[in-house]
DNA sequence: GTCTATAACGTGATAGAC
DNA sequence: GTCTATCACGTTATAGAC
């Protein structure tokens, strides 16, 4: 029947997302040929097109992180911060590169969107409900900028001096100040000066 | 002296440049051609590549930015966060969008380049000599993380929640978790605002 | 001799014919 | 599914204008 040409048809486009991915996280957007794509998963440059449409769309669709970052905001909220940038830190190598490829590629109008997306409505959105106290949405937009400011600094602009700097200390500034925009009457440190 | 062929070079030379700056804010890198840039200006093609190298040199040698930033950075310590949050939230339509055109252009190895040394060079370098504390360097480059969270939210992917939220209320919150990061040990005295 | 214009090359994505 | 044509792009070779 038909589930044969499915079976056969869905396995070529799963090695071809396959190997989009891949190339994408190592050479970026447009470094990335379709011919080279094609060429590694072992079919025709032009069923890539046929099959995705364009290759800005095999590019989104591609990209599968978001559940894997959802995870990242689970739990207490009162350690969020440092969970965070610690879950970050530790994806740079691995999940973290194809976010800075997407930014890169953010030109595009379909890319836009989706980047647009992963971080308003999965950062923002996400966490909007958990959060008390007064400007809850603004409050969790402005933490998703913060997530993108470190994100940036380890797969965009590769700030080498973050990227190498002890886990410990980052989690402990950085943790702290995304922690302040989300709980920022609980003061997590010590010195509890409120008036 | 050679001034006369100094003067009409370099007249054309400034004239490019402007368009270019104009243009790659507008549409961004590489919806806009050399072609575009030569009709905006009024040249040939040709003489674009001939004076400036290639699309790349040109796009970083039309991007002036960095003087105005700087200035952004001067003033009291203990308000810097503030006046810094401030000062972006002013310039979301005048002098930011390059600034996202430089991040979206990123994946060419000149302009990655560029964007890095704006980022640290400019931000995180200027700063590092005027804090106290431990881990100064560290927390100048994550100062600078933070910058760019909220730079990216403004020109990247556009969160037009941020965008349009009331200025007040994002130097508040954003303005404060960069003052956590400035000044961890010193606590601006304005909490009584969150409780 | 330097600056400018014309025309062409190489390469990339994509659309259409077979 | 495959092959080939088309079209736009950055860039260069070449030669003319001052």
């Amino acid at each position: 029947m038909a589930a044969a040409h499915t079976d056969r048809s869905s396995a070529v486009k799963d090695s071809i997302r396959e190997s989009a991915r891949r190339l994408f996280t190592e050479r970026g957007f447009e470094a990335t040929g379709v011919r080279d794509i094609a060429a590694d998963a072992g079919v025709n440059p032009a069923i890539v097109i046929r099959h995705f449409g364009s290759k800005e769309r095999l590019f989104v669709l591609s990209i599968d992180a978001p559940a894997k970052w959802q995870a990242m905001l689970e739990g207490p909220l009162e350690t969020l911060g440092e969970r965070a940038t610690r879950a970050l830190l530790r994806n740079q190598r691995n999940g973290l590169p194809i976010w800075g490829a997407m930014v890169r590629a953010s030109g595009r109008a379909d890319i836009h969107e989706h980047l647009k997306r992963s971080v308003v409505a999965l950062f923002a959105e996400t966490l909007v409900d958990r959060l008390d106290g007064p400007d809850a949405e603004l409050r969790a937009h402005l933490f998703a900028a913060q997530l993108v400011g470190i994100m940036s600094a380890l797969v965009v602009y590769d700030d080498e001096f973050v990227m190498s700097a002890p886990v410990e200390s980052v989690v402990m500034y950085y943790g702290r100040s995304l922690q302040l925009t989300l709980t920022p009457n609980i003061d997590p440190g010590k010195r509890q000066d409120l008036t």
